[in-house]
DNA sequence: TACCCCTGTTCAGTTATTCTGAACAATCCT
DNA sequence: AGGATTGTTCAGAATAACTGAACAGGGGTA
């Protein structure tokens, strides 16, 4: 591993939505390096436009972000095939989509649709990274990886208590995992934000591997009225959108078969 | 400047969107270097979140990219003033309005609204890096820099003939940015895409420094019979959002006057 | 207006890293 | 099953990064 990348990562992650501007001398002291390496590695970053340096020698994320974030969105199979399924059932129940993906032990949202106004939608919260535990699309994403693996995980990053409704035991996680693998959805109710509940299914690849995972989210009130519908429809579609990506089930049967010998 | 982190660059510029993919040997060949060289660069990358790499040990960009695309989004203070007033525009002429800044002597898409269809605009596009000699706001931006270093990006980067309507000449191109600084205003009469005009402006912020440019794009045969109409909405347009970032322009005119001194 | 303090930037010697090329392991294709 | 890819590892050789003090440029204040 280079280190020197290692350190230019850890400058890339300062900046965030709240602090989105750093100066030389701040990043020196927030990472405890000496002035003139911050210096360096500012100005390195700048240079492959990463970073971009404005008005008064301060920094800022630069526009190339703007290009590989958009690289990813444009070069992402799931992400191209599950847009339409998406914007229909934006269009039929008028609530909020999510579609997310596992990245390094985080929930990514890597597309959004609200069905309300359909302008903002795919720029809001786009790229959003939150702890899995207490969300539709993290349980499921988690119910496909090796248990001992998601085990590390909840405890390197602790599992917050964010409502009433909130798992914050392991073992509690996994049954609930164990289900949701089990009869292929999750729900989330109130388990992160109050009134809110979602309910999520996986998405398969050619190769039978999930690799992404769609929800619904929808006030609590509501839900509990039509929660049949609501997770029909979106197993219905993540069925649809598995399909498109190649996916057989007959085949991801077969190896399973073929796994367990 | 750390050559480490020069590298990290040139690693990553490799993914575009024909090249969303690439395995360790492809890149050290493409670079010319070691293979092992180009592992630690990939492995590094990836660690910190920049690149993933999926199946097949094959790298692809990361997710947080996604994340770091939508804080640039998100923190560009033009960007957010400029969203209501391109809607405005687009909903009044149901044409494609285009915002965009300078990077690095190119010119790069900060937003991208279409008229017609509201959904898959925001992200069609976005982030989108192309030369500036032959569109509406690549000239507005470039009116407003310095000559000398505008002829050496010009220099640098060439000039492509794109239609028969492209300036391909240096000392043409200057009196080209020279009218458009005087003037306020770009067009861009069917000097990149055939059959496609544009009209853009500045836009100022509260410091007096052009920041960005906005332009709407239309069809030659409708530009023809109201390209005047036009041209008044989006310089009204570019008012509007200058305005509101706090730009006055009695204050420019006496700062104007204060660097003739 | 002049001062002071805090910026970002540069530089050269010391230190620690990266770079390299060959050997290994795993996978795909024939 | 074989051959030729691929990605990955490792230890010595080469080179880069790290440091801290000195420099320069602004902004604010007295």
């Amino acid at each position: 591993m280079l280190n020197t990348v290692l350190k230019a990562g850890q400058v890339l992650d300062l900046f965030d939505k709240q602090n989105p501007e750093w100066g030389v001398s701040e990043v020196a002291t927030e990472l405890d390096i000496p002035k003139s390496s911050a210096h360096s590695l500012l100005a390195s970053l700048a240079q492959i436009g990463l970073l971009r340096h404005g008005e008064g020698g301060r920094y800022r994320l630069g526009w190339k972000m703007l290009n590989f974030g958009q690289i990813v969105i444009d070069t992402t199979e799931f992400r191209v095939e599950s847009r339409a399924v998406m914007e229909q059932l934006a269009a039929q129940y008028r609530e909020t989509i999510h579609l997310a993906v596992l990245d390094d032990g985080v929930v990514v949202y890597a597309d959004k649709l609200q069905g309300q106004q359909a302008v903002q939608v795919a720029v809001t919260g786009l790229g959003v990274r939150l702890s899995p535990h207490c969300s539709a699309v993290g349980k499921v994403l988690l119910s496909h990886q090796p248990w001992p693996w998601v085990r590390e995980i909840m405890e390197k990053q602790g599992m917050p208590k964010f409502t009433d409704n909130t798992i914050t035991d392991v073992d509690r996680f996994q049954e609930e995992l164990l289900q949701v693998r089990e009869q292929g959805f999750a729900y989330d109710l109130e388990e992160a934000v109050p009134d809110l509940c979602c309910v999520a299914a996986p998405i398969y690849d050619y190769d039978s591997e999930v690799v992404a995972s769609l929800s619904m989210s929808i006030p609590a009130y509501r839900f509990e009225r039509a929660k049949k519908e609501y997770r029909g429809a979106v197993i219905r579609a993540c069925q649809k959108i598995s399909r498109n990506l190649g996916y057989m089930e007959f085949i991801s049967s077969y190896r399973k078969k073929a796994a367990n010998k």
